[in-house]
DNA sequence: CGGCTGGATGTAAACGATTACATTTTTGGT
DNA sequence: ACCAAAAATGTAATCGTTTACATCCAGCCG
C-alpha cells in the first residue's frame, strides 16, 4: 500500500509537504498541492490513521463498552452515540464486555492507543473502582453505579420514572400491583424497584414480596413471570415491568391465558421503545430518550477529552416522561408518530 | 501515560524484553517476567495498540460500515458480528455511512490503518465499483448488489424466501395479495419484490401495480401503506410486507380499522425478528438468521485477512425459513421459545 | 545593490512499539 | 573446569506519520 514517501517521491517533494497537504496544517502552494493530490489518487494513497495518531496522540475514536448489544434499547443507544460522535468527527469502537470486573479492565486496557476516551456501561460493577486501567483515559459512565465524585456519569431518573408510573396505577384504582424486576444486581433494575416501592409507600400500600417477581429484561423472562402472576390468588390487577421487553412478554402470556388488557389486568413498561405504540393494546411506558442519553454521554466525554485540564466532573440525570396508552386503561388510542428520528436534546 | 521505555528502565531490562513479555512472542525467564509485570502494574502500563499495529501491520479490528444502525435487524446483525469477531480476538469499529458513493469512499478511506478489513453493507450502491479506496484492504459485502466476481459477499436468499411466503398465501386461498415494498433502490427490497412476482406468476395470478405499495422498512411506512390498502376496492385479502417492521405497522393500522386478522386480512413479514412471536396475532414471517448472517460475513472476512494470498472469492447466500404463525391463519398458537441466543451456524 | 521579510519547502527527530540479529549468560556433558 | 549449545537479553532499525526548525528564494525597500 502506498505511503507518504511514495507520494513524496513521485511528486518530487518532501514528505513534509505531502503531510501538510493532507493534514491541512500549513499552507502549500496551490500548484504543488494539486500535483500532490493527483499523485495520491494515482497511487491510491490514504493517510495511515494509526501512524498519524501515534504522533498526534489523538485517534478521533471513542470506545463504547456495553454489557450487551441486543435489543432495541442498545440499538437506539448506539444510534444516538454514533450520530453525535460522527457529528464531531469521531468514530466509535464498539465492544461488548461480559460481566465481571476483570473482563471490563481487560477491555479497557485493549482500548489504549485506539481511542481518545471511553463510554462505559457496566450496570453490575462499580466502575469507579476499576484498577489497572490506563491512567488519564477519560471515561464516562452510562447507567452505572458510581460511588465517588471522581467520575463523569450519565444516568436515567429511574426511580422517579418508576414511581410516577406506579403512582399513576394507584391513582386509577389499583391496589394489588406487581412488579417484574430487572436483572439481579443491575443498577437500573434496582433503582426502578426502589421507585416502585416508594410509590406504594406514598399510596399507603404495604409492599408484598410475592408481588415482586424476578425478571431479566428479556421477553421470555417477562412471559415466565407473568405466568407465575396468573397463578396467584388473589391475582394482582396491575403489573409494572422494569422494561418494555418484559412487558411485551407479559402481555403475550396474559393474552394467551385469555386475560383482558386492561380490563382484567393493567400493564406498564419502562423505556418506551418504538414498538410500544404498535402493540395491542398499545403499551403504557416510561419514556426514556435513549438516543439522547447516548448523545449526552458523548457530549460529556467529548468535553472531558478536549478540556482535559479544566474539565469539571459532570453527573447528568436524564429526565423521563410518563406515556399512558391503552394497556393501563383510560386513555384513547394514539396515532403513530411521524417517523423522523428525534435528535433534539430534551432533558436535564 | 507510561510507555514501554518507562517499564524497561524501572525493571532494569531492555525494551525488547518488556515487549516480549507483553506480546508473548518469545520466552522470558520467569523471574524477569514477574518483575516486569509488577512494574507494569505499578506504572499502570498498557501496550499502545496504535504503535503496535504500526509495525505489525495488524490492528485486530474489523471495520463495519452500515447504512443505518436503527432497529432490531441491525441490532441483531451487530450482535452476531461482534460475537464472532470477538471470539477471534477482533474488535469492531462501527460506522454508519449515509447513502452515496462519495460518503462510502470517504468512510472507507478513514478506515485505513485502523482496521484489517471491512464489512460493508451498502444496499443502494454497487460497492464493487468504488474508486479511490485503499488498495489491498479486504472487503466483504453484506446484503449488497455486486456486479463482478471480484468481491466477497454474503447475502440473503431474498427472492426465494419471498416467493415461498407468497406461494404459501396462495396455497391457502388468497388471490388478491398486496405487497408493501422496501425502500426504493434497496437491494433486498428489489429481490423480495421479485420473489413476490415470481410466486404470483407461478400461481397464475396477474401482477397488479395497485397492489404494490411503496414502503421504507419502517413501522410508520407500513402503517401508511396499510391505510392506503384499506381504501382499495376490492380490498386485498392478504399483505406481504418486505420486512417485519412494516408488517407490524400494517397490523396496527388494520386493527385500528377494526379489520380482523387473519380472518379479514392475512399479514406476513420478512426477517422474523424476535418480536414477531409476541405480536397479537403472532406474525408469520420469513426467518433470516440475522446474527448468523453477520457471523458468516465475519468468517469470510477473517479468511480473506489471514489468507491474503490464496483466498478465493466467496459468494454466500444465507437460506431463509418459512415461519407460519397465526397472522396468516391456519397454524396453532406457538409458545415463546427459550431465551437463549442461537449462535449455531445454520445455513448456506 | 544589499539586506530583510516572509512564504514555501526540506531535514530530521520524535511517537511507542516489534523483531532480526548480536551479544551475553546459563546449562550440561565430559 | 572447560566448551559448545541453548537460552535469555540487549541493540538498533523500522513502521508511517507530524512538526519544530532550518533553509531557500523571490520580492521589496531604501
Amino acid at each position: 500500500m502506498a505511503t507518504i514517501k511514495d507520494v513524496a517521491r513521485e511528486a518530487s517533494v518532501s514528505v513534509a509537504t505531502v503531510s501538510r497537504v493532507f493534514s491541512g496544517a500549513a499552507v502549500v502552494r496551490e500548484e504543488t498541492a494539486r500535483r500532490i493530490r493527483e499523485v495520491a489518487v494515482t497511487l491510491r494513497y490514504t493517510p495511515h490513521s494509526g501512524a498519524r495518531s501515534l504522533i498526534t496522540n489523538r485517534t478521533n475514536t471513542l470506545g463504547v463498552l456495553l454489557p450487551d448489544l441486543y435489543g432495541e434499547f442498545f440499538s437506539e443507544l448506539i444510534h444516538g452515540i454514533d450520530l453525535t460522535a460522527r457529528n464531531s468527527g469521531y468514530h466509535i469502537l464498539v465492544s461488548r464486555s461480559w460481566e465481571g470486573r476483570t473482563e471490563i479492565e481487560e477491555a479497557m486496557r485493549s482500548m489504549r492507543g485506539r481511542v481518545d476516551g471511553v463510554l462505559l456501561m457496566s450496570p453490575d460493577v462499580h466502575a469507579d473502582t476499576l484498577l489497572n486501567v490506563p491512567a488519564n483515559l477519560p471515561v464516562v459512565l452510562l447507567c452505572s453505579p458510581a460511588r465517588g465524585q471522581e467520575v463523569d456519569s450519565v444516568t436515567i431518573q429511574n426511580s422517579r420514572g418508576a414511581r410516577e408510573m406506579v403512582t399513576h396505577l394507584i391513582s386509577i384504582g389499583h391496589r394489588q400491583i406487581a412488579i417484574i424486576k430487572g436483572s439481579a444486581g443491575n443498577f437500573d433494575a434496582a433503582e426502578r424497584l426502589r421507585g416502585y416501592r416508594y410509590a406504594l409507600h406514598d399510596g399507603g400500600i404495604a409492599t408484598n414480596p410475592d408481588l415482586e417477581r424476578d425478571g431479566d429484561f428479556t421477553e421470555a423472562g417477562g412471559y415466565a413471570a407473568a405466568q407465575d402472576l396468573l397463578a396467584m390468588k388473589p391475582r394482582p390487577t396491575a403489573v409494572f415491568a422494569a422494561n418494555d421487553s418484559m412487558a411485551i412478554g407479559a402481555l403475550s402470556a396474559f393474552r394467551q391465558a385469555g386475560v383482558r388488557i386492561p380490563e382484567d389486568m393493567a400493564i406498564a413498561g419502562f423505556d418506551d421503545i418504538p414498538l410500544c405504540r404498535y402493540m395491542d393494546p398499545p403499551l403504557s411506558s416510561v419514556r426514556v430518550h435513549i438516543a439522547d442519553l447516548g448523545a449526552k454521554a458523548v457530549d460529556v466525554l467529548l468535553h472531558a477529552i478536549t478540556h482535559k485540564n479544566d474539565h469539571v466532573r459532570r453527573r447528568e440525570r436524564m429526565a423521563t416522561e410518563l406515556v399512558i396508552r391503552r394497556s393501563t386503561g383510560g386513555e384513547p388510542a394514539e396515532r403513530p408518530p411521524p417517523k423522523t428520528f428525534n435528535r433534539g436534546m430534551t432533558s436535564v
